[in-house]
DNA sequence: GCCGTTTTCGGCCCGACTGTTTTCAGTCG
């Protein structure tokens, strides 16, 4: 079982508690539960394998009895009480309380008076007009509840962060133009670079909001207004996401940017801090009592409560306070250390420029070197190249080193892993490659073990330097193939070969989770964006955000070193 | 249900907006 499927039995059980009218506390401790077993770097049964209940116990937010129910889990695949709770609220009816605007109550009183138990029939009964005959339904709230389930029709789920990057710079970029604003600051999941992001939060300081709102809701991003207030907006965009405006004072601001990037599990670790010390900490500013005593930066109010300023990436809840408190926090990895880039592609295989124009665009970005590294033969789709047909192009990228000043093309290739985990060239070809990345582009369908076997075999080559998206997943389309990834690291140190953080939006692959626990096992890493075009080499801050979300620093990144330190450990496996 | 440099019992983060409630409940973030 994943980390995810436990997850989703706690959040079901929360659901399912709020539908009885229980505790909310016991409501919260569920889902604290399921968000803190959601950010765990290692797999939940290997936790349990190791020291079974109480290794289990370790985990925050995770005591006795959940950790009972984590083990009921492992070793049957259900839990009782979960299984009880669906009995009386099946999976359709979550389903309908999930619509916006509906909740625990107006499911319930839905159910009661008209049998509607599931989205579909709720949908019926909207359109046929029997919500009118319940108290307290009238024409507003009647069209927010058909509003809501259209949007769940065409919302499915979350969008990734390159996805929003477009609308966040077009929204920022006319809030700019409004002579009202004075600050602004996208907040929320996509400031703390999460690879998908829900919905967008920006944060603007003004005077007056009233102009700011009403020029938001007329942005041409925007397909319809929620809601509409002096310091919120929520807005629908074009392409489904929300998007909510704050303005709030200047001296607001920190507070407020700290508030709205949350993670929320990460602010109520913070607000519980400062009830500690006899403060408040709001959106509004750090209280004593009712006196505002800080909140202009975000420093301020982490000062406020006794830590040193936590960078977005970290805040998460999942120990990012406890290593400020110790001093700690790691010294983040940052765009501008990123010295080349170790995998793309060109025209000799399914690239669409040339090895000169890739140059070009590297020496744009600042860098220094960068490897060309093509598909081969067996990705035929991919325009994957012979034995013979690479020594063309290796000789192409002598000839071009030789005019180069200060600039280094690393000769590369992107070999297949064949099921049976050899490769695609002989050791012949790849001793005179520079980069040798491996990787799965076949037979994703795999058992587990033969899949966790295959990759191995391919890290035990001594020529092999680095394993490029490692799990293979499309997020939103693609699942990543069936690995055990714990193995996969372990055999990496092992061998010495590095793992790839592969910075293309939609694989971002190592994830920000196994990237922390591979730096944990020792593992150094790279940052490649993969390309197949010039203008994909800016995808880099994708993948340098995932690091960051990883805790990792440049030392963990061979391609922060110079061109003779990069060298170095490429070849240090022969 | 979790958790402990105020606690092993008694707490548990804080606020905005909507709709219809004449003082607030429900929902959301």
């Amino acid at each position: 079982m994943e980390n995810t499927e436990f997850a989703k039995v706690f959040w079901e059980i929360a659901e399912l508690l709020e539908l009885k009218n229980e505790n909310r506390f016991k409501i919260r401790a569920y889902q604290k539960a399921a968000q803190n077993i959601e950010s765990l770097s290692e797999n939940l049964s290997a936790v349990y394998k190791k020291g079974g209940i109480k290794e289990l116990e370790e985990i925050p937010g995770i005591g006795e009895h959940i950790a009972l129910k984590i083990e009921e889990l492992i070793k049957t695949g259900k839990q009782k009480n979960h299984q009880q709770l669906l009995k009386e609220f099946p999976r359709g009816f979550i389903e309908m309380m999930r619509v916006p605007g509906i909740g625990p109550k107006t499911a319930l009183m839905l159910r009661k008076k008209l049998k509607i138990d599931t989205a579909d029939k709720l949908q019926t009964a909207v359109a046929k007009g029997l919500l009118k005959e319940l108290p307290g339904f009238k024409e507003k709230k009647i069209e927010n509840i058909k509003k809501g389930i259209a949007l769940k029709e065409r919302v499915k789920g979350r969008f990734l962060l390159s996805e929003a990057d477009q609308y966040v710079t077009a929204l920022v970029d006319q809030l700019k133009k409004l002579k009202e604003v004075e600050e602004i600051l996208p907040a929320g999941s996509y400031r703390r670079g999460k690879e998908t992001v829900g919905d967008i939060d920006i944060l603007v300081t003004a005077k007056k909001s009233e102009p700011i709102m009403k020029a938001f809701a007329l942005f041409p991003q925007v397909d319809r207004v929620l809601s509409q207030g002096p310091t919120r907006s929520s807005v629908i965009l074009r392409n489904g996401m929300q998007a909510d405006i704050r303005v709030v004072q200047p001296k607001e601001f920190g507070s407020a940017a700290h508030y709205f990037t949350g993670n929320k599990q990460h602010n109520i670790l913070i607000r519980e801090m400062a009830v500690k010390k006899g403060l408040k900490v709001s959106e509004y500013g750090v209280f004593k009592g009712t006196k505002w005593t800080a909140g202009k930066t975000e420093a301020e109010v982490f000062k406020a409560v006794g830590l040193p300023y936590i960078p977005p990436e970290l805040r998460e809840g999942t120990g990012e306070i406890e290593a400020a408190r110790k001093g700690k926090l790691p010294d983040l990895i940052e765009l501008a250390d990123i010295r080349g880039d170790l995998q793309m592609h060109s025209k000799y295989s399914d690239g669409g420029n040339t090895i000169e124009e890739l140059v070009e665009k590297a020496q744009e970005l600042g860098y220094g070197y960068i490897a060309i590294t093509d598909h081969t033969k067996s990705t035929r789709v991919a325009g994957g190249q012979t034995e013979k047909e690479i020594i063309k192009e290796l000789a192409h990228i002598d000839r071009l080193n030789g005019k180069l000043n200060g600039f280094r093309v690393l000769k590369g290739a992107e070999v297949d892993i064949l099921p049976d985990g050899t490769l695609d060239f002989p050791d012949s070809v790849l001793k005179v490659l520079d980069v040798v990345i491996a990787a799965v582009h076949s037979n994703f369908k795999m058992p587990r073990e033969k899949m966790t076997r295959r990759i191995i075999k391919a890290l035990e080559n001594k020529y092999v330097n680095l394993l490029s998206h490692p799990t293979g997943r499309l997020i939103g389309k693609r699942d990543p193939y069936e690995v055990d990834i714990e193995d996969v690291i372990k055999a990496a140190k092992e061998t010495g070969t590095y793992l790839e953080i592969n910075a293309y939006p939609e694989r971002l692959d190592l994830s920000d989770l196994h990237c922390r626990r591979a730096k944990e096992a020792g593992v150094m890493m790279s940052i490649d964006t993969d390309a197949h075009a010039a203008a994909g080499l800016e995808a880099m801050k994708y993948g340098v955000m995932t690091a960051r979300r990883g805790w990792l620093e440049p030392k963990d990144i061979i391609n922060t070193y110079p061109l003779a330190k990069l060298i170095k450990l490429l070849y240090a496996k022969r």
